[in-house]
RNA sequence: GGUCUCUUGGCCGAGUGGCUAGGCAACGGUCUGCAAAACCGUGUACAGCGGUUCGAUUCCGCUAGAGACCUCCA
């Protein structure tokens, strides 16, 4: 590879160099989401984030084989609902089979993501499609002396492991601090220590999703089923794993702790964590109701929001900051996106329409090849390749005016910068206009002639009457020296 | 309360020890019958106070404000 990627690693919270273990191969892991509800922004942020590095590691050359799990189980609710299954919780509520509505917002959130150019990754494992594997790692786990059996639930010794482990590294949390802060919750007392996680959880009478176990008729751990399935899939050391910044604590540290209790080993070398999307500077969240869905998004019908956004738009958003960073959501942010998004786009179709210069242009383009590449191998700096394209964009639009001037090469090679780094690394396509048709554009052809003739004679008031009603219906006009240019906005 | 992070012009957001991204909005101009788009130009931002330095928005300290995690969460 001539152009090292570095990438923030949070284990060594510094920018390391991204060598794979197994080069040309990438095991690459990312958490999914909880599907119990709708796909909001929060969850297209990392899933844009590591669709990004999957479709960048790729274009450098590497096989990725890309995990990201399914949750379909396992995740407690600690308020009033005892330890209830969240998944079973809203099934309850919506009188329906709790896989019924696992598979409905796995299809609503595959439908989004699809909507959003994210790709699918290499394999989606679900958790309750691994509650036996679940089970031997708890075995495991128990076996090796890092887990304990108590009144059918099996939690996790934390005291044993900090005799032998570091627990706290990802995080950076001291174990007296956390001590000191753990709150009171259900089933407290059945645990040696109160920051003990359980692994296997024993099911109350009325929950619905139980499995039989040695211990208990019950349900994995939340932490568990990512630890499994991406050692499962990706090896007992594997390159990369991804997720949200909230994801840190506890979650992925009782990952790192439950590999490491398992087979001795921990399994991550580069930890990955894109930052949160926020809302009047807080964060957008599920517990705090200040979401927005993707599908409210995509058709306007939410109070914050003026309009409809296109999501190409969202996902041109969501780029325009850099994944470590807050992103902060705004109806004005995302008009001013909708804006940027639609110039870079234009700028493209502009490239056919130039006259390339005969001489060739002092312009060097590999120079902005070459800086594209910098910024992305400076830990996916997506915002600052948006923007050497925005210098790209005003030469484009200034060689159609002619006060500039592009050769022929020059324009081939700028078509081939869009698709590279736009299109294929980036993941932004141009927005397919509502398929003209031939007859549309005939209908648009009489028109514009009628409304030439108008303007030639001086009748403005009927030019201006055929630009103001076809812009009522969504179709502007732009007239040029020579000719009139239409487009469905 | 503990741990950590952040504070950039009207808004969103990069970045750097000296050469001051980008987008959107605003203003002036070119073009146009007028628009729209585009192009040209303008606004000289880095929370406050100290310190280090020839020089700090960038490094260090303090103060103020905001946020995240400590509980399921992307």
């Amino acid at each position: 590879m001539e152009h090292p990627l570095f990438i923030f690693n949070t284990l060594s919270r510094k920018l390391e160099q991204f060598v794979p273990l197994h080069s040309p191969f990438v095991g690459m892991y990312v958490c999914g989401p909880t599907v119990y509800g709708d796909p909001h922004l929060g969850h297209a942020r990392p899933a844009v984030t590591f669709d990004v590095l999957f479709r960048y590691l790729q274009h450098l050359g590497y096989k990725v084989r890309y995990v990201r799990n399914i949750t379909d189980v396992g995740h407690l609710e600690n308020d009033a609902d005892h330890g209830e299954d969240k998944i079973a919780k809203k099934a309850r509520l919506e009188q329906l089979e709790p896989m019924e509505v696992v598979q409905y917002y796995t299809d609503r959130y595959h439908y989004f993501m699809d909507q959003m150019n994210v790709k699918r990754p290499s394999i989606e494992p679900r958790a309750s499609g691994h509650i036996i594997e679940q089970q031997e790692w708890i075995q495991q786990i128990i076996n090796n002396g890092f887990a304990y059996v108590s009144n059918g639930s099996v939690y996790f010794d934390i005291e044993k492991y900090t005799q032998h482990f570091h627990y706290g590294k990802l995080s950076g949390r001291k174990l007296d601090d956390l001590l000191a802060t753990t709150r009171e919750l259900e089933g407290q007392h059945e645990k040696r220590h109160p920051f003990d996680f359980a692994l296997w959880k024993k099911a109350a009478p009325e929950h619905i999703m139980r499995w039989r176990s040695p211990w208990s008729d019950g349900f994995p751990g939340w932490h568990l089923e990512c630890s499994v399935m991406s050692t499962k899939y990706l090896g007992e050391v594997f390159d990369i794993h991804g997720g949200g910044m909230d994801l840190l604590f506890p979650h992925h540290e009782c990952e790192i702790a439950q590999s490491v209790a398992a087979s001795g080993k921990e399994s991550v070398r580069y930890w990955i964590h894109n930052n949160l999307v926020t809302i009047n500077g807080q964060k957008m969240g599920k517990s705090l109701g200040n979401f927005i869905t993707l599908d409210e998004l995509f058709n306007g019908k939410n109070s914050l929001l003026s309009k409809a956004f296109h999501p190409m738009v969202v996902r041109f958003f969501i780029l325009q900051a850099h994944y470590r960073g807050t992103l902060d959501f705004s109806n004005e942010a995302l008009l001013a996106a909708e804006k940027g998004y639609y110039r870079l786009m234009e700028a493209y179709q502009i490239l056919n329409k130039i006259k390339p210069s005969p001489n060739t242009s002092p312009l060097s383009m590999e120079e902005y090849q070459q800086k594209c590449f910098e910024a992305l191998n400076d830990d996916l700096n997506t915002p600052k390749v948006l923007a050497i394209f925005f210098e790209l964009v005003k030469i484009i639009n200034g060689a159609y005016q002619e006060i500039e001037s592009l050769s022929e090469q020059n324009i081939q090679f700028i078509k081939d910068l869009y698709h590279t780094f736009i299109f294929e690394i980036l993941g932004l396509l141009p927005i397919e206009s509502q398929q003209s048709t031939n007859l549309l554009e005939k209908v648009m052809q009489i028109l514009l002639d009628e409304r030439m003739i108008a303007r030639h004679r001086k009748d403005f008031e009927t030019s201006d009457r055929i630009r103001q009603k076809l812009n009522n219906i969504g179709i502007e006009i732009k007239d040029t020296k020579t000719h009139t240019e239409w487009k469905i906005i």
